[in-house]
DNA sequence: AGCCAACTGTGTCCTATAGATACTGTTTCC
DNA sequence: GGAAACAGTATCTATAGGACACAGTTGGCT
């Protein structure tokens, strides 16, 4: 298991966009690989990350844990199988509301959330350098030709399509910000006994209203498109 | 090691804030948290957060791996410590340039970057539920501060400053964000063979120029304050 | 029809990790 | 000066991912 970014290897490209040529001989497979990433998903989901292993995967599905390496060359690719899954079919734009990119955009956004909400453990997994899935890449796509009618450049597209995709991220029910939503219990008694040294947070968190249910993803999804449109702005002006 | 999010114990603030108070009798300890935590750092910002074992930080500091128990509960701990070692003093805001708050938080997200940007461990280590140490929260009292002027409500304030955060972790040099920036070789090569699927993505590969260097952070930084400055301005009138 | 190569799933073994526990020796308070 | 409180060590355990050799199964070729 690789925890830090690494490159991924050539087998997981072919294993996620089905490029594995199957046997011909041979006994028929049992198993496959949807089952194996289905049954980690459904760990995962349920008990979180830390239960996925190798052998509780195989104990799920009454397999031993060697057997997985038929199908999948480590736990990397294993991974790497279900984030695609999970990611899910990424929505058809032409279905979706409005008829300006901006609130099919905002559409976008919250099916993505709605999607990434349902698997906590998403943002653990999807960091540093991948190779996204046929899923991911869906999802990539909508965004892309939905944002084609903001006249950005392409590399500017890109830049907002990762930005939405991220705050999705940094916004979802279980935290997964640096930041608490916005201050645990324990903080904010920490707070307190050092009101000295943090004297803004402190006065915040004495008269400061109680969060926003959606940890500010509807705020932030607003900030940023209104940066856009006036973007828009400045430049057919 | 947690690798799922988690409810820190109470020993890890006591750890950060320098509650654990100290022995009277017994041996004088040769150890002290700041030397191992700056000997993980070391090791995490050279060969990567994977090369962090409590077996290489004591080797590194010429003693075994359980004397390093005797400072830190666990590695948890240890990689608390790490996160706010690595964060380092966060800037004074009298100092910061400017006379408006947007000058202001658009300097503080720039020394964020850099400070982040030297230890391209941290995205990994600061997610879920965590409590923040001095230096963290002194970031976050300064961002407080620098937002306060806005005008913004207190959950508003403290949205943005999440937000703030998330961005420079997804625009770090060494990408920290699910998807690349934008596209690897192998991931332009995949889409090549499935222009089909993914025409929109495909065309922008073609004819999109390179990705800025900064991977989008000064893009998306103007994106967010300009979308501040107009939620100010329709307030304001 | 039969045989061999290719394959699936299993059992066993190895390495690294975090951590518990019992110890040896040192320091300081009573 | 003795005993309690501590620092650092040595040894052991559990769990993780994964390598490797094997037994049984299947299809293609002669």
């Amino acid at each position: 298991m690789v925890t830090d970014s690494e490159v991924p290897a050539d087998g997981t490209i072919q294993l996620l966009w089905g490029l594995r040529d199957g046997p011909t001989r041979g006994p028929k497979p049992v198993l496959s690989l949807e089952r194996i990433a289905q049954a980690a998903v459904d760990i995962a989901d349920a008990e979180g990350l830390a239960a996925v292993s190798m052998q509780r995967v195989a104990a799920d599905l009454d397999f031993t844990k060697m057997s997985l390496y038929r199908y999948v060359t480590g736990k990397d690719e294993l991974v790497a199988a279900m984030i695609d899954l999970a990611a899910g079919d990424p929505p058809v734009v032409a279905e979706l509301p409005g008829r300006t990119w901006r609130p099919r955009i905002e559409a976008w956004v919250r099916l993505l959330g709605e999607a990434w909400d349902a698997h906590p453990w998403l943002p653990w997994v999807t960091m540093g350098d991948r190779v996204m899935g046929p899923n991911e890449t869906g999802w990539t796509e909508a965004s892309a030709a939905i944002l084609a009618e903001t006249g950005l450049s392409v590399p500017e597209r890109m830049a907002l399509a990762r930005m939405l995709g991220g705050h999705v991220r940094a916004t979802m029910s279980v935290s997964t910000a640096g930041t608490q939503p916005w201050v645990s219990r324990r903080q904010a008694a920490l707070l307190e006994e050092h009101a000295d040294r943090f004297p803004v947070l402190v006065t915040m968190l004495r008269d400061g209203e109680p969060d926003p249910p959606d940890n500010g993803r509807e705020f932030g999804l607003r900030l940023i498109l209104d940066g856009v449109e006036r973007l828009i702005a400045e430049r057919t002006s």
